[in-house]
DNA sequence: GTCTATAGCCGGATAGAC
DNA sequence: GTCTATCCGGCTATAGAC
């Protein structure tokens, strides 16, 4: 039994805390960045702007938070893959496939912030040092080069936005399908 | 000599539509298509928002005649390379190497388009249409099935966001490298 | 801590004069 | 064809009541 079913303030700040990002992140999702208003933000939390305000300095912080919380979330993640061991290209391809609609949200936000960070080179900085652990963690996983990672995530991303636009245009078993071709040729058995 | 040194209202009028593209097509490099405004498009061209809208139905019209301006000079150029040998996959990854980093800023601009285009079926409609032609332009030029089209596709573009980001990370000659991979597979001599 | 109300700004689009 | 003037709406952010 807890000392007592009431929060304390600090514990009341961070629930409205939590609940003012998960909003954050659902919007940020559907509008993207500047689309995104810090009015929808607060609604959908259940609490106005006002409330907001009093959390976050505003939408940027509101924004960098989050950008932080997925990064850390994505490294566990290719952490966890890479510790699975050597696997095949095939079962990766799948692995892709199963990931790849629920990124599209991440793919279009990252590449909306990479616009905003590309004036800013500390911030560029910060995001290349993102892209390197995935790029290293699917080289490993490829057992291939740093640059067979790179060429990976490139497929990855493109396929993704592509399934976007047109999904009849990228079926998903086209992830497996261009790993193979990049493992043994297009024109292999 | 010309019959008269007075452009007719059809050459006026082109001229006036043309000078608009060229100041939006900066404007949108420089900021992005929400980040742009019709008034500052206006104010490069030489003229006022008024104007503007005589020629073009508003922001959305206006990049829609770019970005097909765009895909059809980048094909004409790459139908232009492939026409020079059958070593095409050779030529095609120099050629995509080339105009990687002068598709920067069309690269950025077509993903948040698309967070635009998102909710609003016929303009996603019309932005996979746009897609299909190049994709299916490539798969001829590549010998192979739509399906290599949009693989190649996919390819080029993750490969030039990434090369933006850290450009140690995607040499140019990864380009090429990445369709040999592509079509010998990666093991191959 | 959270609310309501509003200031202040900016952008896209339109109407009508010339 | 182009201009000026304006409407309309949405946004961030703040002030002050409860």
């Amino acid at each position: 039994m807890s000392p007592s079913t009431r929060l304390t303030r600090v514990e009341a700040k961070a629930r409205t805390r939590r609940r003012l990002l998960d909003a954050a992140a659902g919007i940020f999702a559907e509008h993207g960045f500047s689309g995104a208003s810090v009015d929808e933000i607060a609604a959908r939390a259940g609490y106005t702007i006002g409330a907001l305000y009093t959390h976050f300095s505003g939408k940027e912080e509101l924004f960098l938070s989050l950008l932080e919380e997925h990064v850390s979330h994505r490294l566990r993640d290719a952490e966890r893959i890479a510790g699975d061991g050597p696997d095949s290209f095939a079962a990766f391809g799948e692995f892709l496939a199963d990931v790849a609609d629920e990124h599209v949200p991440w793919s279009l936000l990252e590449l909306e912030f990479l616009r905003y960070a590309l004036p800013r080179p500390e911030v560029l900085a910060r995001l290349a040092e993102r892209w390197r652990i995935p790029r290293t963690a699917i080289a490993r996983l490829a057992g291939g080069s740093e640059e067979v990672g790179t060429v990976i995530l490139a497929l990855f991303h493109g396929l993704v936005l592509q399934r976007r636009i047109d999904r009849a245009a990228v079926p998903s078993t086209l992830f497996a399908d261009a790993l193979d071709w990049l493992s043994k040729g297009i024109d292999a058995p």
